[in-house]
DNA sequence: GGCTAAACCGACCGTGGCGCTAGGATTTGA
DNA sequence: TCAAATCCTAGCGCCACGGTCGGTTTAGCC
């Protein structure tokens, strides 16, 4: 399996709050029972989201997480990576200090280190594909925005399915 | 990590036979000793190789292992997928009885299911950069051919490094 | 002030897969 | 007959993953 169950989770908690208008904040509670999750392993999620910037949270009663900055602008890549960080195809790939991680094998006796192409391609295409998604794109393949939660089951009646 | 060392142990195996002419079977001992590798373990990956039809074999003394075709008609996505088994992004991707295993999510209460989209999308960038590449051009990338064996520290000497 | 809902935090834990080893059986050339 | 090689199966240690538990802190509301 590529990712990890966190990835999918934390996806799926992203197009909730997408869905969701921003003036109040959603609890991981109505999240986790609107998508039958575990609250407490959920928690664990979002919080690699709030501390990358995605989400932001307000503790205490009626308190909850909203999305940071408004869904067209987040691309799939930003979310991927903070949950599952970097995109690594093989255990050989180490920081570099920049953005992306990169394989730490060196020329291999003085031949080119023959998998280090083709994993550094492997994560390009990756990379590329995730940049290219958009979280509003999902969020409107979900269903579009549901600002009454009675909305819901309307929404879910007339909406053609995939 | 996206792909297992059994990927990379098999990739550069394909990469050994790719590197030497195919009149005389290569063993699987001179590649450990060549890459650094274990031999039983290497067994196991040459394995699967085999019953993909990918590589050949000759038992008894003198035998060893060949790439069953030429190394330009074998594409990479064929020698990963025999390695680790069909591309799945993400736990809910079964077999679909075709080539291609596929999110197993049906509609989510009459809303597309978020997720299946997005790692649909990603598992395609994979296999997409994967079939771009033929083994082929990793041998050239690993410095060519080499037909004797002592050929090979002279060809070290003066190939340019990555 | 006290209750309650919620975010936050850290420790723990069972299971399964991965990477690898061990030990053999079988085939084949010299 | 021996040695070199493929072939086969079982087992094992480690560790990450998915998840639980218990608690602390914050904040709205009666």
């Amino acid at each position: 399996m590529i990712f990890s169950s966190k990835a999918e989770y934390g996806v799926r908690l992203m197009v909730e709050l997408g869905r969701q208008a921003p003036e109040h904040p959603t609890s991981l509670k109505a999240i986790a029972d609107a998508e039958g999750l575990p609250l407490a392993y959920l928690e664990q999620v979002v919080a690699r989201l709030k501390r990358a910037g995605l989400v932001m949270s307000a503790r205490g009663a009626h308190g909850g997480y909203w999305l940071a900055r408004p869904a067209e602008e987040i691309s799939m890549d930003e979310v991927v990576q903070a949950l599952e960080g970097a995109i690594a195809p093989m255990e050989c790939f180490v920081s570099d200090h920049t953005e992306r991680v990169v394989c730490s094998h060196g020329p291999d006796g003085g031949r080119g280190c023959a998998t280090k192409l083709l994993w550094t391609r492997v994560q390009g295409g990756i990379i590329r594909s995730l940049q290219e998604m958009t979280l509003a794109e999902l969020v409107r393949f979900a269903g579009g925005p549901v600002v009454e939660r009675t909305a819901l089951a309307a929404d879910a009646a007339t909406t053609p399915t995939d």
